[in-house]
RNA sequence: CGGGGCAUAGCGCAGUCUGGUAGCGCGUCUGGUUUGGGACCAGAAGGUCGCAGGUUCGAAUCCUGCUGCCCCGACCA
C-alpha cells in the first residue's frame, strides 16, 4: 500500500480524552475513532491488526476442533425469558423494541441463542461431543466504559459454547480450550496466564480467566514467577488425548496464580519470596464450565445410550478481539510509539523513501516495492512528500516490525538500511539483500 | 449509580474571574527554498465558542435548564 493512497489519519497530539497508553497510540496512529462512549470505529489500520487477531483465533479455535458459525447481534427477548435472565441480567442489557413493540436486545452474550440452536438438531449423544463458536459484535451498556477499547460497550468477542453428555465429557471440552487459549495467546506474542477466577452471571463452578501481565493492568495480579517460562504447547497438541490434555492443564494451574479479588494471603506465602510476581494484568480470555444452567430450563436434551434424554452439559469460553487489540499494544510499546509483534503486525515492512523525487531513491523504492509485494510480503510504502524524519517518527508511531531506509547517502555505496522497530536495530545492506531478508 | 471535571478551528490549548463581536501552536491549502530523526520563508482557508432559554444596548464570558464526554469509586470479556 502507498501511503499516499491510503487513509492514515495519524495525529501528532493525542485527544484529550485518551487517558491509558494504548487508547492514546490508537487514536495517534490513526487506527481508532470515538462515535460515542464505549463505541468505536476501527479505521484502516485498525481493522488490519484486528483481523489478524481474529485470524489467529479461528486457526487456534479450528485446530481444537471448535466449529464456525455466526449468530445475529440482535434477539429476541423471549429467549432469554426461557433462561430466566432477561429479567436478571439487569441494565447492562440494551433492550430495544421493533416496529411491532415487539422486546428486542442486542446480544451481550449467546448462550441462549447457542442453546435453541442446538436443542433444534441435535438429539443424540452420538453427535456429542460438539463445540461450536463464533466472532460477532456484543454490546454490554457498562456504566462506565473507558480505556478505549479495553473496556467498550460495543466489543467484538469470540464465544464458544460447548456440549456434552456428562462432566467428564464438558470437563475435556473445557479443557481442549483451555490449551487452545494457551496457544492462541502465545502466538499473539503475549505470555498469558491461567488464574482461577470467578464465574460472575455467567455462573458455574469451573472457570479461569487469562490475564497479560502489563504495567498499565486494570487489576491485580499475583502469580508464581514459573508461568513466565512455562511452555506453550506445540502445534502438534493431540486434542482427543484426553489424558494428555488434562496433563497439560494441570501443569498450567500447579503453580499459585490469582486476581486480587481471588488472591487468598495465605497460599500466597507458601509460594517462595523470590518466585513470587506481583503485578498489573489485563484479562484477555475467560473460560466457564456452567454444567446444566441452561441445557435443563430450555430443554438442551439428547438421548444418551440408554435411551434417556438427559440435559447437555455445557461450558462457554470468551476472547475479546477488539480488547486483545489495546492488550497487545499495553504489552508491546515504547516513547515512540506501537511495537507490533509480527504476527499482528498492519504491515510487515515500512518502506521509507527518504527523498521522494529523487531519481534513485524513487526507482530503489519502486523496486523494492515492486518486488517486495511479489512475494507476498506486506508493505507500506511512505511515498509522500515530507521530511525524512516525519516519515521516521510516523513508522515508530504505528509500529511496523520492519523499516526500510531508502535514501541518497545508502544508495551511493548501494545500500538501504532496515531497521528493527522492536530493538532499533539497524542494518546497512544491498537492496536484493532487504528482499531476502524480509520475504523470510 | 455516587463523587469530581471538561465542552472555543481537524488535534492540543488561551480567552470566561473583570461582558464590547475570537486568538495561539500543530495540522491543512498555495508558492518558493529544502530533504538521514517531526524544516524554513511568504501567503491563505477553516469556528452557529456543545444545545436551548434568560439578563443586557451588547454574551464564548453572567444566570437557568438540557446534552455529550472524561476521570475516581462500586461492577465487568
Amino acid at each position: 500500500m502507498r501511503l499516499s493512497r491510503y487513509f492514515l489519519p495519524i495525529l501528532r497530539e493525542a485527544p484529550r480524552e485518551a487517558e491509558i497508553v494504548s487508547h492514546r497510540l490508537m487514536l495517534r496512529a490513526g487506527m481508532l475513532r470515538q462515535e460515542a462512549a464505549g463505541i468505536y470505529a476501527f479505521l484502516p489500520l485498525g481493522l488490519r491488526v484486528l483481523r489478524k487477531i481474529e485470524t489467529i483465533v479461528r486457526e487456534e479455535q479450528g485446530r481444537s476442533g471448535a466449529i464456525e458459525l455466526l449468530m445475529p447481534t440482535i434477539q429476541s427477548a423471549d429467549l432469554w425469558r426461557e433462561s430466566g435472565r432477561y429479567d436478571a441480567y439487569g441494565k447492562e442489557m440494551l433492550r430495544i423494541k421493533d416496529r411491532h413493540e415487539r422486546d428486542m436486545l442486542y446480544g451481550p452474550t449467546n448462550e441462549e441463542m447457542i442453546t435453541e440452536i442446538f436443542r433444534a438438531y441435535v438429539r443424540s449423544y452420538k453427535d456429542l461431543p460438539l463445540n461450536l463458536y463464533h466472532i460477532q459484535w456484543k454490546f454490554r451498556d457498562e456504566v462506565r466504559p473507558r480505556f478505549g477499547v479495553m473496556r467498550g460497550r460495543e466489543f467484538l468477542m469470540k464465544d464458544a459454547y460447548s456440549f456434552d453428555l456428562d462432566e467428564a465429557g464438558a470437563r475435556h471440552s473445557y479443557n481442549k480450550m483451555f490449551v487452545a487459549y494457551l496457544r492462541t495467546f502465545a502466538r499473539l506474542g503475549l505470555k498469558s496466564i491461567p488464574m482461577r477466577a470467578e464465574t460472575g452471571p455467567i455462573g458455574g463452578n469451573l472457570s479461569h480467566e487469562f490475564i497479560i501481565l502489563a504495567s498499565t493492568g486494570e487489576s491485580e495480579v499475583f502469580c508464581h514467577k514459573d508461568y513466565l517460562d512455562m511452555a506453550v504447547p506445540g502445534a502438534d497438541v493431540n486434542f482427543d488425548d484426553v489424558a494428555g490434555l488434562q496433563g497439560i492443564v494441570d501443569q498450567w494451574t500447579s503453580q499459585y496464580a490469582a486476581t486480587s479479588d481471588m488472591h487468598d494471603p495465605a497460599a500466597w506465602e507458601l509460594v517462595p519470596a523470590d518466585k513470587r510476581v506481583s503485578a498489573r494484568g489485563i484479562e484477555v480470555g475467560h473460560i466457564f464450565y456452567f454444567g446444566t444452567k441452561y441445557s435443563a430450563p430450555m430443554k438442551a436434551v439428547v438421548a444418551g445410550p440408554d435411551g434417556k434424554e438427559v440435559p447437555i452439559h455445557g461450558g462457554s469460553y470468551g476472547i475479546g478481539p477488539t480488547r486483545l487489540v489495546a492488550a497487545i499494544i499495553e504489552a508491546s510499546h515504547d516513547d515512540a510509539g506501537i511495537v507490533w509483534p509480527q504476527q499482528v503486525a498492519p504491515y510487515k515492512v515500512a518502506l521509507l523513501n527518504l527523498k521522494q523525487g529523487d531519481s534513485a531513491c524513487d526507482a530503489a523504492c519502486g523496486e523494492l516495492y515492486r518486488d517486495l509485494g511479489a512475494k507476498g510480503v506486506e508493505v507500506l510504502y511512505d511515498d509522500r512528500d515530507d521530511r525524512p524524519g516525519a516519515k521516521f517518527a510516523t513508522a515508530d508511531l504505528i509500529g511496523i516490525p520492519y523499516q526500510v531506509m531508502v535514501g541518497p547517502r545508502g544508495l551511493a555505496e548501494g545500500k538501504v538500511e532496515v531497521k528493527k522497530r522492536a530493538d532499533g536495530s539497524k542494518e546497512l545492506m544491498s537492496p536484493a539483500a532487504a528482499l531476502d531478508l524480509l520475504s523470510k
